[in-house]
RNA sequence: GGGGGAAUUCCCGAGUGGCCAAAGGGGACAGACUGUAAAUCUGCUGGCAAUGCCUUCGGUGGUUCGAAUCCACCUUCCCCCA
């Protein structure tokens, strides 16, 4: 079996604008290919992760992958799915975020020996001149043909930009830079992208959750690939914790594991799913953070779930200064502890019953903790899922 | 360039002088049930030294005992005509 059948039967591909030729360069390692990504913040994040499994996969079968970094096009901004106007990002900031994304990816793709390629479209796009562009580019674009496209439509009825509007034909000239300059032969995006691509493109299908919502995001924000910004443990925690209609798809796609193993996993059904949750966040988490943490996350988990207590929890560190008469009440932690944003929500959470203090149901919002306890540190949980250990210094 | 309309809390959206921290829905959060799932039901959803006080209805001033609500100017967005 190709590399070509087994993403297939991963259920990555969404749609291919020329299959039988696209799946001879892959099988062959004939395939240089571009992914590019668009550097709005200063980390990648679960959303990035997939286009990066799957140039992994390529790189492994003998293809050529190149991570186009947008800092040209982050300068203006990508309609797509978008109903507002994305903000301006200055150049410094997209400069630093550029760094941080290489940072990261070096952890997945091998540039070494010229395996990979890594560039910036801004190499290209900022030198362009507009006369120049409009006579070499211009006559080949319709825009009645750009109108007609589904992301366009949409920003249609409340207003787009002419500088929006342009984003198209910078990814097109991406890649037909890329293809004079270093061979650059095929190109891959989300599923979202379909329209910006049009030509020896292969789309990924998106990951989304049954309810068709973009995954990796959590009521805090993404889910980020760096450690500072979502721990491990967070990390393996939303893994954990996806639906049960979501966890082969996730499994399938994200995971290096064989197929047969997980074909094995399909018919798995009720509780055993939760068995498959415990594989698809411990295997992730490791490509993600290394084994060493994976393991510390999936012992964290089980000490907390199991009632055991103990692991490797989130701690906070308080400080004398914080207390007032030699202790803390309990609405102060939860809010120091970072586990509720206001007392009032603290004081909400504790009269419904969803605090605990080291496994004990906490009902009086007057309740405090001593110096001496806190020195200790206990163990505060709010709700099923929040858990931190707070410690006094 | 001319004319008309809009801006409300996380989002959508009611509210046109006091009964408004502001209906309803969605989302989020907590509880019950479970399998750290889904569905369902319940509660809850500005802040605080909390039978009270403070801040919030695009911005700045004004009218009034009292303004999300009325007036003026400004900002942004939408629509129609050119």
């Amino acid at each position: 079996m190709g590399i070509y059948e087994e993403l297939v039967a991963r259920g990555l591909i969404a749609q291919v604008t020329n299959e039988e030729e696209i799946r001879e360069m892959v099988n062959n390692g004939k395939a240089t290919f571009y992914i590019g990504f668009d550097c709005t913040a200063d980390s990648l994040h679960v959303g990035h992760f997939m286009a990066l499994c799957l140039m992994k996969r390529l790189q492994m079968a003998g293809n050529k992958p190149i991570a186009l970094i947008g800092d040209g096009t982050t300068l203006i901004g990508d309609p797509s799915g978008r109903t507002d106007m994305r903000k301006m990002l200055t150049k410094e900031d997209i400069r630093h975020n550029a760094e941080c994304f290489k940072r990261q990816m070096e952890k997945f793709i091998d540039f070494s020996d010229d395996k990979a390629l890594m560039l910036y479209n801004s190499e290209w796009l900022v030198p362009l001149n507009y006369i120049e562009l409009l006579r070499e580019v211009g006559p080949c674009f319709s825009v009645n043909n750009m109108l007609r496209a589904e992301c366009y439509k949409q920003r249609m009825e409340r207003g787009l930009s002419f500088l929006e509007f342009n984003y198209m034909i910078m990814q097109s000239y991406d890649f037909y830079y890329m293809f004079q300059h270093y061979g650059c032969n095929m190109q891959f995006g989300g599923n979202d992208q379909w329209s910006n691509m049009l030509g020896g493109a292969m789309t990924i299908t998106l990951l989304l959750n049954s309810e068709g919502k973009k995954m990796g995001k959590t009521a805090s924000g993404a889910v980020w690939l760096d450690p500072n910004k979502t721990s491990p443990f967070e990390f393996y925690q939303y893994w954990r914790n996806v639906g049960d209609a979501d966890v082969l798809k996730c499994i399938r796609m994200l995971t290096f594991l064989p197929l047969e193993e997980i074909d094995a996993m399909d018919g798995w059904e009720g509780s055993q799913l939760n068995r498959a949750k415990e594989i698809l966040a411990f295997e992730l988490t490791k490509l993600v953070h290394g084994e060493e943490e994976a393991k510390k996350a999936e012992a964290s988990a089980k000490a907390l779930f199991g009632g055991a207590g103990g692991g490797d929890v989130p701690t906070c560190e308080i400080a004398e200064a914080d207390l007032t008469d030699g202790k803390l009440d309990i609405l102060s932690v939860l809010v120091k502890a970072g586990l509720c944003p206001s007392k009032s929500d603290a004081r909400r959470n504790v009269q419904q019953g969803g605090v605990t203090v080291d496994d004990q149901k906490v009902t009086d919002i007057a309740a405090s903790y001593s110096a001496d306890a806190l020195r200790e540190g206990i163990v505060v949980r709010r709700g099923k899922k929040n858990f931190c250990k707070v410690v006094l210094k």
